[in-house]
RNA sequence: GCGGGGGUCGCCUAGUCUGGUCAAGGGCACUGGUCUCAGAAACCAGUGGCUUAGUGCCUUCCUGGGUUCAAAUCCCAGCCCCCGCACCA
């Protein structure tokens, strides 16, 4: 069978009959939602899996008699789309592959780098939509719009933006980002060649003062060890600068001056100044006040901090072995004019008390680590790494180290931090926490923004509304939900906008541009008025805040407003209709890795905005999708779109094999062969629909109340699994298991021309209907062939009747008996006559109405059943006496 | 490191909240059989071990402990996997 053609088939009907077009009715109705992918490429297995979830739960509504919303729209906010336009201009052949993988031709290619980012963010939606018909998605098409680059959406976006700022949630403030300059932007972790997961670390700045006035700026991390310090290092062999910095002469390395001026420091640098000429001189402590000697160290990184570096050698492994390989220097130090008697001289001064190391815990862990010179990097870093952890979380300060004696490193810290810099003896700069390459293959570095915009996540009051929401939300799974509590808990401020990239204007603010996850919060409530902007060709520029808090907020005079912005009244009335009926969202489904950010943005958005009774309904949220048990990724190069598979398999086996993969928050797995499971048994029920006719019997037996009932019971089963998303179970129930039953049915008749022709119809109905959310290529093809009018996807989920529990429960019996007697001939070998004796009259009715099928089934030549209780059965070893309910006495012959 | 979710009989998955009905459901794969000239498909049966006139027992649900008459299921510890940790879709 082709399927192809029939999957075609169907689609063009559905278009026509217009039936996934959701309008205004007196119906109750269901609005779902997919998050708008983002559009550099078309849909693969992953995005599908989550999609096909949705468009399979929207049907399976659609039949629960509601009027069923779904609708998708498309994202092109943000960098990406951009930087994969300036790559494929470089000639990446990695973002080459990837766009070819999706179906771009070389001309296509050609295009993308002509016309740029819009043409290639709209002919993915193009194929994207293409993809998603071709899926056979429920879709209602006339409510899609592009975010970015659709002046309408980005009105709404200036509205939400303008009303959040009424409310107090969006506020001005500045923050460090990892920052790439040749850029010009932030680096995301996506942008990044080296560095995945690394942010900007604290560094503090201790201020050691030369004679002269000048400061030595020492970078630290651990500001407390100042009680500690015995000399600093600087590299002899590098150029250090003089420079004034906030009004101050630090002498610090070049980078470091360039990086302080990026962090809003005020820089000025007066004269280069090389590190061998700083070293001998002497610098006071400013916290204990004591002279140390400046000294020479190669491992001082002019790339990190300041360049300049306070020595601790009783607690960091790299000051330890410096001082200690320098005291063996003797003679080689006096070309520095250092005396090497005095540093000889220099002790270790141990500060810090743990119940792991003595007295001078950085020996203990070189010596441990076998560490000699300070060449050996990888070793001094494992070492820096022990040390630092075990004297940050058990370190206690010990009585030299001033008002701070006593108390433990982790507390104090902090604190010190703070006091040092009221003091004015301290400052802050960034590093990342570890290199960073951004995509373009510069370094990056620690930058301050200034006035950047940020959500106010913070916001008590906020974060009350949106625990509140997700109290009373279904999330499915339930196991789900620990992890929107926590994020709803922690979140903190977050900049929702950026200079560089595809957005909307933060109206106020035009430098700004709204950031992809802040501008794709509330953008739901926007299909419900997109068609009619669509329709009645509503110009952008009339869709003023005032409109929108008319539509979304019911404020205003409808007749005022209409005047005022010269837009019908009737319109203005309509797109507020459409979206007190659609509102809210009942189910929104998406990845698992939406939870901790989009989704629960999501939430948040929608309590600032809206009254409780438009809060987001329902969240599903699933797993990732790997090939054959291996994470999909672009650099292993196993992403299969969606298309590839529809044009190998069709539609249908490649929604069930998906969907129906896994459930819950596990990963779902891709798995061919799994696919003849399904198509194997849809020929089955092709088969056995075009055999009906051959069905004669009327009269009503034991065997047809059985097949109804145990289909009623699957029914029941089936929809509750739909119910919760639970497709894998569904598909069991609803397919598998009730395939499993007409196939016994069939078979305990005797063959289809036994069977009743009015149940056998009635139960294949029942059954096209259960599996048509799954397979609703294939469910319209088999409607139409049990000579169905209209479209099996708009009938209605089958009814629920009685089930003869008596029934279900002899049928059980005997199947059980069938395994028992094939166990006794297993043992006893075969024979020829079966006798059987059972306790009650029900089941002697019911094995006699069976005979012919046990006689065969078994392959006995007689088989006679008697009444345990008859006194003229034959019964020569009295098995009668074993026979209970349900359990029939057994003699072979 | 922190937070969240997990680890089931060759593979993928159900069962865990609410302990017994669980040697544990389904699919795939494999083995045998029916059908067939043959193959494929389809259908039936089997797939931890030993036993047995329809049974009984032993060893199993990441590892190690514990609670209980009874544990895949509850508790504790450890190991491993996945997701997220922000300006990024």
């Amino acid at each position: 069978m082709d399927f192809k053609k029939v999957e075609r088939k169907w689609q063009k009907k559905w278009e026509k009959a217009k039936i996934f077009e959701c309008n205004l009715s007196e119906k109750p109705k269901f609005f779902i939602t997919f998050p708008i992918p983002y559009l550099n490429g078309s849909m693969h297995i992953g995005s599908g899996f989550t999609a096909l979830r949705c468009d399979c739960y929207a049907r399976f509504k659609r039949l629960k008699g509601f009027n069923v919303l779904f609708p998708q729209a498309f994202h092109a906010t943000g960098e990406p789309i951009l930087g994969a336009v300036e790559r494929l201009k470089k000639g990446d052949k990695l973002q080459e592959e990837t766009f070819k993988l999706y179906g771009a031709t070389e001309k296509d290619l050609e295009n993308f780098k002509k016309y740029g980012a819009e043409y290639v963010a709209k002919f993915w939606a193009k194929r994207f939509k293409e993809d998603m018909k071709l899926a056979g998605f429920s879709i209602d098409w006339r409510r899609s719009f592009l975010t970015a680059l659709d002046e309408h959406f980005n009105k709404f976006v200036e509205w939400q933006y303008n009303l959040l700022r009424k409310k107090g949630y969006v506020k001005k403030g500045t923050h460090p980002v990892i920052y790439c300059p040749n850029c010009k932007s932030p680096t995301g972790d996506h942008d990044r060649l080296i560095g995945e997961g690394e942010s900007p670390l604290e560094f503090i700045i201790i201020k050691f003062y030369l004679e002269n006035g000048e400061i030595l700026p020492c970078a630290t991390l651990r500001p407390e060890t100042v009680y500690g310090v015995t000399n600093i290092w600087v590299n002899p062999s590098i150029d250090y600068v003089k420079a004034l910095v906030n009004e101050e002469v630090w002498v610090l390395s070049k980078e470091a001056a360039f990086k302080l001026k990026e962090q809003l420091k005020k820089v000025l640098v007066i004269e280069e100044i090389s590190g061998f000429e700083i070293i001998g001189k002497v610098a006071e402590n400013p916290v204990t006040k004591s002279k140390v000697l400046v000294l020479p160290a190669e491992f001082c990184d002019p790339k990190i901090g300041t360049g300049i570096v306070m020595s601790v050698p009783a607690h960091a492994p790299y000051d330890y072995i410096a001082l200690i390989e320098l005291q063996t220097y003797g003679e080689e130090l006096k070309k520095y004019g250092l005396d090497p008697e005095k540093i000889k001289e220099i002790k270790s001064i141990s500060i810090i008390k743990t119940k792991d190391f003595g007295e001078i815990p950085a020996k203990e862990v070189c010596e441990k680590l076998g560490i000699k010179s300070q060449k050996e990097k990888e070793k001094l870093e494992e070492a820096t790494q022990l040390l630092y952890k075990e004297e940050f979380h058990s370190g206690i300060l010990k009585e030299n180290c001033g008002e701070y004696s006593g108390l433990k490193v982790s507390e104090v810290k902090e604190r010190l931090t703070r006091e040092f810099i009221k003091r004015k003896i301290a400052d802050l700069m960034y590093e990342p926490s570890g290199k960073v390459v951004c995509r373009c293959g510069t370094e990056n570095y620690v930058k301050i923004l200034e006035k950047q915009w940020f959500l106010k996540y913070s916001d008590k009051k906020w974060k009350e509304l949106a625990k509140k929401c997700l109290k009373k939300a279904k999330i499915i799974p339930e196991e789900a939900r620990a992890q929107f509590e926590v994020t709803i808990e922690f979140l903190k401020e977050k900049a929702c906008a950026r200079k560089t990239g595809l957005g909307t204007n933060l109206p106020w603010d035009k430098e700004w541009k709204v950031e992809t996850l802040s501008d794709s919060t509330i953008y739901m409530a926007f299909y419900t008025i997109a068609k009619i902007i669509k329709e009645k060709k509503i110009p952008a520029s009339k869709l003023t805040n005032e409109v929108f808090d008319y539509i979304f907020l019911g404020k205003g005079d409808l007749k005022e407003l209409s005047k005022k912005v010269k837009l019908n009244k009737m319109i203005l009335e309509e797109m507020r209709k459409e979206f007190e009926y659609f509102y809210p969202v009942d189910l929104r489904n998406s990845g698992k890795d939406l939870v901790p950010n989009h989704l629960t943005f999501y939430i948040f958005h929608h309590v600032a905005i809206w009254k409780e009774k438009f809060w987001p309904k329902g969240i599903g949220i699933n797993g990732f999708v790997n090939v054959y048990g291996d994470k999909m990724s672009k650099s292993k190069g196993n992403i299969i779109p969606l298309r590839d598979l529809i044009n190998k398999y069709g539609s249908d086996l490649v929604r069930i094999n998906l969907v129906a993969s896994n459930e819950g928050l596990n990963d779902a797995n891709w798995r061919e062969e799994s696919i003849v499971a399904y198509s194997s048994r849809i020929s089955f029920l092709f088969d056995i629909i075009k055999k009906i006719k051959n069905a004669k019997r009327e009269d009503v037996k034991n065997i047809d109340i059985y097949l109804k009932s145990k289909i009623q019971e699957l029914v029941r089963e089936t929809e509750k699994n739909y119910e919760e998303l639970k497709f894998r179970s569904a598909a069991k129930t609803g397919f598998f298991d009730s395939l499993k039953e007409i196939k016994w049915y069939v078979e305990r008749n005797g063959g289809i021309e036994n069977c009743n022709k009015k149940i056998l119809r009635e139960v294949l109905e029942i059954v096209v209907k259960m599996i048509s959310p799954l397979l609703p290529h294939i469910a319209e093809e088999l409607w139409s062939c049990l000579g169905k009018k209209g479209f099996v996807s708009v009938s209605t989920w089958p009814r629920p009747e009685k089930v003869d529990k008596k029934v279900l429960e002899l049928e059980e019996n005997l199947k059980n008996l069938i395994e028992d007697v094939k166990n006794v001939i297993k043992i006893a070998g075969k024979k020829k006559k079966c006798y059987l004796y059972v306790s009650s009259k029900s089941e002697l009715e019911h094995l006699n109405e069976a005979r012919d099928f046990l006689k065969n089934v078994l392959g006995f030549e007689e088989l006679t059943i008697f009444k345990a209780s008859d006194k003229k059965r034959y019964d020569p070893q009295n098995k009668a006496s074993k026979a209970k309910y349900g359990k029939p006495g057994i003699y072979l012959e």
